[in-house]
DNA sequence: GTATGCTTTCGGC
DNA sequence: TTACGGCCGAAAGCATAC
């Protein structure tokens, strides 16, 4: 029967990824704590964490703090330091995507350690398959890669995204169609992708917190509220509606390459070095992957961690280093006019258009 | 006024 | 006491066109 089936998503996300990996290729550390670092070219552990294992976070370490501070607090442990090893990482990534994969009817990638799968099909809308497909996926992934990963199985990608991170590590949260509304009511507006500070902060205004408060406001006020596509927006997600499918190909958006300046620098002449860097290696980036860009951003972090940045569209793609290099400089220029002091500078290419594309190229023509 | 698209900032991992 | 990456996509802010 071909008839309308009730879908079924999974939302899979590796536990502490990075940090778990590290713990793979050397597991005499498994016990200690383990904080994978990002370290910057400034010495002196300077940097942010990546990734800490549960046993790193139970001294509060957690990601995007800084190395030292997290140094700080596991002072007295016998905690491990480790730098960021992407080339491994990805390759333990690939093979746990290949197993993941070999379960979906439609698998969609969503970063190293993160996937979403429609298997409404395999498991012709049952949840209580889903469940056993689910403990499936997760056992063979231990069996195979000696990985721990949580799951959550929804009738959608919204409220499968909810679940996965429920309950970690080693999660499997199954929200029933029937289950959904209670599974969310009690929670914040912003546990809905979606919505971020300002949205929350008006809501708030509104005196509306919760998932249940949000889903008690008709659509109109949404629509006035927050514009046509907002409003229903809100409207649908508090409801724990979403129609998104799962996207076999979910096409790249952008490149950046960012960098931690030797020492601070408030005079553009003495980071043109480093911006030719930036700019001769994000073009090899584009290169490789087969792109042209459509638009040019230059970002800068200052000393204070305050953030400037300026882009800026062109009239016509581009796939060419000169192009990359001039727009960024000027760009630079414009951000270095009153002399801030920089720490970090990076530039980054967006609107990209792949060389080879098809349909792609259409829409650029005018 | 609203919808759309472009620019800048935010936030997760 | 302080301490601070490198990416990405999403959200927010703003400009422009009807």
């Amino acid at each position: 029967m071909n008839s309308i089936k009730k879908r079924v998503i999974m939302h899979i996300d590796f536990d502490y990824f990075y940090a778990q990996c590290e713990e793979l290729r050397n597991t005499s550390i498994k016990d200690k704590p383990v904080v994978v670092c990002v370290y910057s070219a400034r010495g002196n552990d300077a940097g942010a964490v990546s990734t800490a294992n549960y046993n790193a976070r139970r001294y509060g370490v957690k990601s995007g703090m800084p190395i030292r501070f997290a140094k700080q607090r596991l002072k007295y442990t016998n905690a491990i330091f480790l730098p960021v090893d992407h080339a491994y990482y990805d390759e333990i990534s690939n093979k746990a995507m290949e197993i993941i994969r070999s379960f979906a009817d439609k698998f969609e990638y969503v970063g190293d350690d993160e996937a979403y799968i429609d298997v409404s099909n395999t498991t012709n809308g049952d949840f209580d398959k889903a469940r056993e497909l689910a403990l499936i996926i997760k056992n063979e992934i231990r069996r195979v890669l000696h990985l721990s990963i949580s799951i959550g199985v929804a009738p959608n990608k919204l409220i499968a995204k909810i679940a996965s991170g429920y309950q970690k590590p080693d999660g499997l949260t199954i929200v029933k169609p029937s289950e959904v509304n209670n599974f969310i009511a009690d929670m914040n507006v912003d546990a809905i992708v979606g919505i971020g500070k300002k949205t929350r902060e008006r809501l708030i205004e509104m005196n509306i917190r919760t998932i249940k408060e949000l889903a008690k406001l008709d659509v109109y006020t949404l629509m006035n509220e927050f514009g046509r596509k907002n409003g229903i927006y809100l409207y649908n997600s508090s409801r724990g509606i979403d129609e998104e499918e799962v996207k076999e190909e979910q096409t790249v958006t952008q490149f950046s390459k960012i960098i931690t300046l030797k020492e601070d620098k408030n005079d553009i002449n003495y980071m043109i070095n480093d911006l030719n860097y930036l700019t001769n290696e994000l073009h090899k980036i584009i290169v490789n992957n087969g792109y042209s860009f459509r638009n040019v951003g230059v970002i800068v972090v200052l000393n204070d961690l305050n953030i400037r940045s300026k882009s800026k569209s062109l009239k016509r793609i581009s796939n060419s280093n000169e192009d990359l290099y001039n727009i960024a400089k000027t760009l630079l220029e414009d951000i270095m006019s009153d002399k801030p002091i920089v720490r970090r500078l990076g530039v980054k290419v967006s609107e990209l258009v792949s060389s080879k594309g098809q349909d792609t190229l259409l829409k650029f023509i005018r």
